[in-house]
DNA sequence: ATATTAATGAAAATAATTATCAATAAGGAA
DNA sequence: TTCCTTATTGATAATTATTTTCATTAATAT
């Protein structure tokens, strides 16, 4: 059953591949596939067990490199939620500039992804950006914003 | 040799321990005797390490269960830097309040304390977090900001 | 189609953190 | 102080996310 994957329309993140000389393989384009499909923040075995749905090959092992590949080439952000496992989500997808900060339930575990930003939040924060680059000789490259808390749920139940 | 450990002045978080029902013991009190010493970002082993400088008897077991305790008591926050390895920090010390954010060098791994904020992004802040709060009907307790980047030296020398 | 070699996956190895459990010591009562 | 209760400890074993190894496979250029 040639073409069964990978004969589709070439993707957005085709180009970055070749431009690095790594090679577009079957595992990879699985991989980015259900990062992009998913709007939750999955963790390598997540990954592991979606991408083996469509193929069984797969393993696990790969998943963590391939993450590994994604994030050294900025396509992914690694993140630390605190429950242990690392947690991957695509940067930017070929839709929406996805940028946004997180808030984090330390009871249930819950994450909520904030995007609502308003000017005034973007401008400090470019500024901000700019006075620490300088004081600190600095490159700024990224940053993550989270917030600690009870979400609604566990707020209540408290009580 | 009686009154070796813990005959001095009754520190500042006593208070919390008893008020807890905790038993202040001497592994405690030097752990927490060597978090407020260092200006670093220790690691459970770091801490492991000085402390059983001081008190050889002590167990990394201990260690581990201690900062979990502080961190439930809210007198130490627990950080990952993406190194493989929890940090954790004095929240708060008797001395200044502490609050600061972080610069995290990807490359050397090299962590920057940055603690001078301004008036409008403490501002600022507090205005997002109430917005957050009422909005996702979340009670926030705390917050992390990490700039993630190159540093002076990981910076010129990539030239 | 073939050659080259990057990429893969099974399995073993690592390393941080957690669970177990008998021994110890903190803090209250006498 | 001395004794009692039980929270706390530390050695050890167990767990678990992630990495390393290495022989096999498959993506790409020719
Ligand atoms: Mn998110
Ligand atoms: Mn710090
Ligand atoms: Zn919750
Ligand atoms: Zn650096």
């Amino acid at each position: 059953m040639p073409g069964r994957w990978g004969r589709g329309p070439a993707k957005w993140w085709h180009g970055e591949f070749r431009g690095c000389g790594y090679r577009i393989t079957i595992p990879r384009q699985i991989i980015l596939q259900v990062l992009d499909e998913s709007k939750e923040h999955l963790s390598a075995e997540d990954i592991y067990l979606k991408v083996h749905n469509i193929y069984p090959a797969i393993g696990l092992t790969t998943v963590y490199r391939t993450l590994d590949l994604l994030i050294n080439m900025g396509l992914i952000f690694k993140f630390d939620f605190g429950d242990g496992r690392a947690r991957y989500e695509l940067s930017r997808g070929p839709k929406e500039p996805s940028h946004h900060h997180h808030l984090i339930c330390t009871n249930c575990g819950r994450i909520i992804d904030y995007t609502d930003f308003v000017d005034e939040e973007l401008e400090l924060l470019k500024k901000t950006e700019k006075k620490l680059s300088k004081k600190y000789s600095f490159e700024i490259k990224n940053h993550t914003i989270q917030f600690y808390g009870l979400c609604e749920k566990c707020s209540t139940s408290k009580e």
